[in-house]
DNA sequence: ATTTTGCGCCACATAATATTTTGAAATTTC
DNA sequence: GAAATTTCAAAATATTATGTGGCGCAAAAT
C-alpha cells in the first residue's frame, strides 16, 4: 500500500529498465555492457531498483496456443449495487477464477473489465455461465472474443 | 507464423511452466527441488521449453507508479473501413505508438481494444489528440480509464 | 581556491550457479 | 523379450554473480 511514491533513477537506471523489461534472462555481463558500465555497479543498480519497488517481479511468457489456450476475452462487467460491500465481494470470487487473469475498475459505462483465457470456445461458455454468470454481484456482462492480437508489449514507456 | 502448433508437454512441464510463469529468476538448483528432479534434467527440460516456442521471452514486472505512469486506460476502437488495407494501415501506425501497449483485433461493437498507458491525465489527453485520433482509419473511439487494479496475473491457467 | 566528504565507479578475488558429460536405469518399440 | 530410445542422477567444468578494496570525481564547506 505504498503506491505513488515516486522512487528516483537516473538515465543508466531508465536504460536497465528498458532492457530487463524486454529481456529479463540477460547476463549482468551483457546487460553492463549495453549501459557501458563494469558489472559490479550495474547489479548494485539492478539490485536498487529491485528494492525500491520499481522492479516488482519477473515472469515466463508463454504461448497460449501452445499450451491449448486458444480463446482469450475481454468481458465489461456491470455490477446491481456499486457500493464497497459488493466490489469487494465480487473481487473475492474474481480472485479464485483462475481463468480471470486481469480484473480492472474502470470508468465509463461498465463496473470492469476482465480479461478471460480458456482452452476452446466451449469450455469459455461453461466458464461464464457456471463461474463468472454466478456470482450474485454480477448484473450484466458483455464479451469481446479476441480474434487477434497485434501488439502486447511487456515494455512500458519510462517518461523522463 | 507457426501458430496453434500444440506441442506435447507432461504434468512435470506443466509444474514448471506455472513456476517459472510465476518467478522467473528462480535458481535451477531450487526448480529442481520444487518439482522433485535432480538439477540436470529439469534444465534440460527448461531449454526444451524454450526451443519449443512454448516459453516465448521473460520480462520484468514494473510498477507503473513508481516510474511516473499514472493513467492507464483501454480503448475501444472502431475503424471508418473492415477491409484488410485499412486495418492493416492502422497496425502500422498503432505499432509506432509505445504507449499503447496492447492492441487486439475483437468481435463486437468495436473493432479493437487498445491498452494505453500515460504519465497523467494531459499527456493522456495530448497522446489521443495528436497521435491516435490522427490515424484516418479511426472512426470513433471509446475510453475506459482504470480506477485500479485488482487482479493482474502473469500465470495461464493450463489445461490438462 | 583547497580541503573534505561522499558517492559511484572499476578491477580483481571468491562464491554461487549453470551447464556439460558420462553412464545407468527405466520405458518404449518392434 | 531384446534393442533402441528416452530420462535420469552424479560429478566435473564453465559461466556468472557477488563481495571487497581502492581510486577518482563532484559538490559542499571552510
Amino acid at each position: 500500500m505504498d503506491n505513488s511514491i515516486r522512487v528516483k533513477f537516473d538515465k543508466i537506471d531508465r536504460k536497465i529498465l528498458e532492457i530487463l523489461q524486454a529481456n529479463a534472462k540477460i547476463t549482468n555481463a551483457q546487460l553492463s555492457k549495453d549501459i557501458g558500465l563494469s558489472p559490479a555497479p550495474t547489479l548494485e543498480r539492478v539490485k536498487k531498483l529491485e528494492q525500491s519497488g520499481i522492479i516488482k517481479s519477473y515472469h515466463a511468457k508463454l504461448d497460449p496456443e501452445k499450451i491449448g489456450l486458444g480463446v482469450s476475452t475481454f468481458v465489461l462487467v456491470s455490477l446491481i449495487g456499486h457500493n464497497k460491500g459488493n466490489i469487494d465481494a465480487f473481487m473475492k470470487e474474481i480472485n479464485q477464477i483462475e481463468e480471470v487473469i486481469e480484473c480492472h475498475h474502470i470508468t465509463g459505462t461498465g463496473d470492469f473489465i476482465l480479461k478471460i483465457i480458456a482452452k476452446d470456445i466451449t469450455a469459455y461458455q461453461k466458464l461464464m455461465l457456471e463461474k463468472v454468470s454466478e456470482i450474485k454481484e454480477v448484473d450484466s456482462m458483455q464479451s469481446m472474443v479476441i480474434l487477434s492480437t497485434f501488439k502486447d508489449s511487456k515494455v512500458l514507456p519510462i517518461p523522463a
